[in-house]
DNA sequence: TAGGTCACG
DNA sequence: ACGTACGTGACCTAG
């Protein structure tokens, strides 16, 4: 095998090492970049077994692109100074250590990447280019391998001709006609307008290269083959910006390249305090992991229960019920809190006094134990006198209920519901997964009781696990009892209809695929995602976009861009798609779910969100379809019990009332206190219209806008669920900024604070730890900010509602209502209701949900009334 | 069991 | 900077 040549775009990776990593100094000298191009450096070096090694980079003055297109990264920031050091430093760096580096005024790291590997090729080397700047994917050939850093830094990949082929759908000889079409906006290259991405791929496919493209552009229909007429010129320039140069004079000789003796470089890195890289360098060991590990000293990290057990007394073994009778008799008065905990073979219970049972439930044929009910009844009497301490209290209501036991009077604790509020992301809140080294039995529950209870005072949670989490466990227990009344008729019947359309799609997607590929194509399972990406992509060579780990990807987002292409294809499949979904999810799921008493259970999980909302399971009723007319019928088979109604109270705009109140923005808060349409607002301040003149497209642009707040707004995300182009995006969200400077305080506020704390807060205090904001990888950081934007939001939002139920159940009690709360959709409660009761009850949770909290904005509630949950809506 | 897809707020 | 909107659960296929 030919000797390696590693040429390196120097440029690129200190770029790419700058904003992955964190920035690292050394008394008040910058150095991630410096650390991160070595790290990957001396991996390669290692995993590559590279013989020769060059670097490039960039000269400042203008280029031979300047003088083509004066605007050349004209749009492109400034290098910021903490990296313009780095560069200084590192070119020093390379030469003390005796690795050869190039530049040429006028001339790109690029063109020297391209140049070089050009004449290295007589040697019989293999020139191997490290970048992560795909334009240098057009060097990729039969001799000329590439790897490409992916990741910020971490990992790379290796590009071949046929690499490059599986990945973006075109070769290596096409990268330039794909940039002169889709353009490049880190360079300022604009390509065509309006052509991006996925459709220069389409294009590319068919015509093959960008002349060809253009020669036919007036076979492209529509506005496509317009702009291709229009721009042409354009098309043309940007190609040929794009076309990296293989003829900069240098004066190249291999022998000047040949891998020097790494160890030169440990003064230089000492002084820089990279002893990591020193290490490295010493024991040969430049291997594995280019990742680092900085941790930020203040940020908080999740806490784990401790080890310690308190003092309890010698267990009594306790063999007979008489016996349990006997010894509970002898118990502390009721002022004391009782843990109880059932386990698979025994139940045992402990006081905070220091008593303790433990009541083995086995026993055999001749020497038969206690009766598992019988003890359960001695133990919920007792209990229901105490302050009850348990795990997962809701499992306990339902088990006592079924058995017709009362439930405890006083709830002191539930530890599960505790373990929730201190690390709301554990993988499991079973009390098996959270106990440690504490005992499997009621003294490990109270021990961490008493714990948990020190921790979430500490941590300011008392009231919201006292007066919100535990109340709301009874709530949801009700709620989970009562269930929803399902119309099984209606939905066989909807059922049957969806199944004959389904039977009519699936014909017609064979039909137009047969007609299309000119043959009988060969029927496939139309759920396999794999035999469906064969199909369209392979056998019936579509255009394909998007690729996922297995195969082609085929979402709905993919198929909705082939619309234009082959209309009689995707139509019927995507009609395929919704109706299965409708039909297996929503028809047949529900109908097995549903008990001879007509009514689905569904279960609340009060502990599986990251950010305080509660989710719903077996059935999840909080995903019955709505946004489409067809989906919507579904909701006529949600019915109050007979003869009664259904009230369905939502609040309106929840989110962003909210992010008023946290950012105090003038604007937002006025908007919200005279009662305004916000997203109409929103409209006609950004895109600077009179409010009279905002119509639905500016409105509707708006409200994408606002949604993309509440998750942390990003470019990329707005353009991509717009379809405006990630240029305008900016522009939106820079206009938005302007207009709105609180919010973009509040913003940059709740990332700060995360990562300095490690953790965001909800209004009542709940926290979510964010230890992606201390990620190496840039993109993981990038995550941890939108957690760290929207959390407060999202989960104060949940805390607003858990409040407002526990409020409204007690309310319906105290007004001795038969009315119940049977449902919660994040934003949105349901209640059944006798029909002479539904105004009383509408009053009450709207009064309720509107003023469980005073912010600086009003809370609003609107109630409809329905007999069934469509019309309730 | 994991990944792809799609239903909701 | 080469990836990306936040939070869920159910169904299906493929290994």
């Amino acid at each position: 095998m030919a000797d390696t040549f590693l040429i390196v775009d120097g440029n690129s990776l200190m770029h790419r090492a700058f904003h992955a990593l964190p920035l690292m100094d050394a008394d008040g000298v910058y150095t991630n970049a410096i650390y991160g191009f070595l790290n990957m450096l001396f991996k390669v070096i290692r995993e590559e077994d590279v013989r020769y090694i060059a670097v490039c980079f960039d000269e400042h003055g203008p280029t031979f692109r300047h003088t083509a297109y004066p605007d050349y990264k004209a749009g492109r920031s400034a290098t910021p100074e903490e990296l313009r050091q780095q560069f200084r430093t590192i070119r020093q760096l390379l030469t003390d250590m005796g690795v050869k580096w190039y530049t040429l005024m006028g001339w790109e790291a690029d063109d020297l990447l391209g140049t070089l590997s050009l004449k290295a090729e007589p040697s019989g080397v293999r020139p191997l280019l490290l970048t992560g700047d795909r334009d240098a994917l057009q060097l990729v050939d039969g001799t000329t391998e590439l790897l490409f850093t992916r990741k910020g830094i971490s990992e790379t990949i290796l590009f071949t001709p046929a690499r490059v082929h599986e990945e973006y759908g075109f070769g290596p000889e096409q990268v330039t006609d794909w940039k002169g079409l889709a353009g490049d906006s880190s360079d300022n290259i604009p390509g065509v307008p309006g052509v991006g991405d996925k459709t220069a791929v389409k294009l590319l496919h068919q015509y093959g290269t960008l002349e060809n493209i253009l020669d036919h552009a007036g076979e492209v229909k529509g506005k496509l083959g317009e702009k291709l007429q229009a721009w042409q010129e354009q098309a043309r320039m940007c190609k040929e910006l794009a076309t990296i140069r293989r003829d900069a004079p240098v004066d190249f000789r291999l022998s000047d390249c040949a891998l020097p003796d790494l160890k030169n470089a440990i003064p230089a890195l000492k002084k820089l305090r990279l002893n990591a890289l020193i290490r490295r360098i010493d024991s040969e060991a430049v291997s594995s992991g280019a990742g680092v590990s900085v941790q930020a000293a203040s940020a908080e990290v999740a806490e784990v229960a401790p080890l310690a057990l308190l003092d309890f007394a010698e267990p009594a073994a306790i063999e007979t019920v008489e016996a349990l009778a006997a010894w509970l008799s002898a118990l502390p008065d009721a002022a004391h809190p009782l843990a109880l905990h059932i386990g698979e073979t025994s139940m045992s219970v402990a006081a905070q006094t220091g008593e303790f049972a433990v009541i083995g439930l086995g026993g055999d044929l001749l020497n038969p134990g206690p009766n598992p009910a019988e003890v359960l009844a001695l133990l919920a009497g007792e209990l229901a006198a105490h302050p009850a301490i348990v795990h997962d209290g809701k499992r306990l209501w339902h088990i006592l209920h079924k058995m017709n036991l009362s439930l405890p009077e006083k709830y002191d604790w539930d530890t599960m519901l505790g373990a929730y509020l201190i690390n709301p992301q554990e993988k499991s809140y079973t009390y098996a997964a959270l106990r440690g080294e504490m005992p499997g039995d009621a003294r490990g529950v109270l021990s961490l009781a008493v714990w948990q209870k020190e921790k979430i005072a500490a941590d300011r949670m008392l009231h919201l696990m006292q007066e919100v989490e535990m109340p709301l466990s009874r709530v949801l227990f009700d709620m989970e009892r009562y269930g929803f009344t399902v119309d099984t008729a209606f939905l066989r019947q909807l059922g049957e209809r969806y199944i004959s359309q389904i039977d009519e799609a699936k014909a017609a997607f064979f039909a137009a695929c047969s007609a299309m590929a000119g043959q009988t194509v060969k029927p496939i399972n139309l759920n396999s995602t794999q035999q469906l990406g064969d199909l369209l992509f392979e056998q019936l060579g579509l255009p394909h976009g998007k690729k996922t780990t297995r195969g082609y990807s085929t979402s709905a987002e993919v198929l909705e861009n082939l619309r234009d292409v082959a209309p009689e294809v995707i139509d019927p499949l995507l009609r395929y798609r919704q109706l299965t979904k409708l039909n297996s999810t929503y028809i047949e799921g529900l109908l097995r779910l549903t008990g001879s008493n007509g009514r689905v259970h569904s279960t609340f999980d009060q502990v599986a969100t990251a950010t305080g909302r509660i989710s719903s399971s077996e059935p999840n009723l909080q995903n019955i379809p709505v946004r489409t007319e067809e989906g919507r019928e579904i909701r006529q088979a949600f019915l109050p019990q007979e003869g009664w109604v259904l009230l369905d109270a939502d609040y309106s705009q929840i989110e962003l009332r909210l992010m008023a109140h946290f950012s105090r923005d003038e604007a937002m808060l006025d908007a919200f206190r005279t009662g305004q349409d916000v997203h109409a607002r929103t409209a006609s301040e950004i895109f600077e219209v009179p409010l009279n003149e905002v119509d639905s497209t500016l409105r509707s642009r708006a409200k994408a806008v606002n949604f993309g707040l509440i998750y942390g707004i990003s470019a990329f995300g707005l353009s991509r669920n717009t379809g405006v182009s990630q240029q305008e995006a900016r522009t939106f969200i820079s206009r938005y900024f302007d207009k709105y400077p609180g919010v973009k305080r509040f913003m940059d506020t709740a990332a700060n604070d995360g990562m300095e704390n490690g953790y965001a807060l909800t209004l009542m205090g709940r926290r979510r730890y964010l230890p992606e904001l201390q990620s190496t990888n840039a993109m993981v950081r990038e995550f941890g900010k939108r957690a760290a934007m929207n959390t407060p939001v999202q989960g104060t939002a949940a805390d607003i509602i858990k409040l407002a139920m526990v409020r409204v159940h007690e309310a319906l009690r105290r007004e001795g209502l038969r009315s119940r709360l049977i449902l919660q959709v994040h934003d949105e409660l349901l209640l059944e209701c006798p029909p002479d009761e539904a105004s009383q009850a509408a009053r009450i949770l709207q009064e309720a949900m509107e003023s469980v909290i005073t912010l600086a904005v009003p809370l609003s509630a609107e109630v409809h009334q329905g007999v069934n949950w469509a019309e309730a809506k």
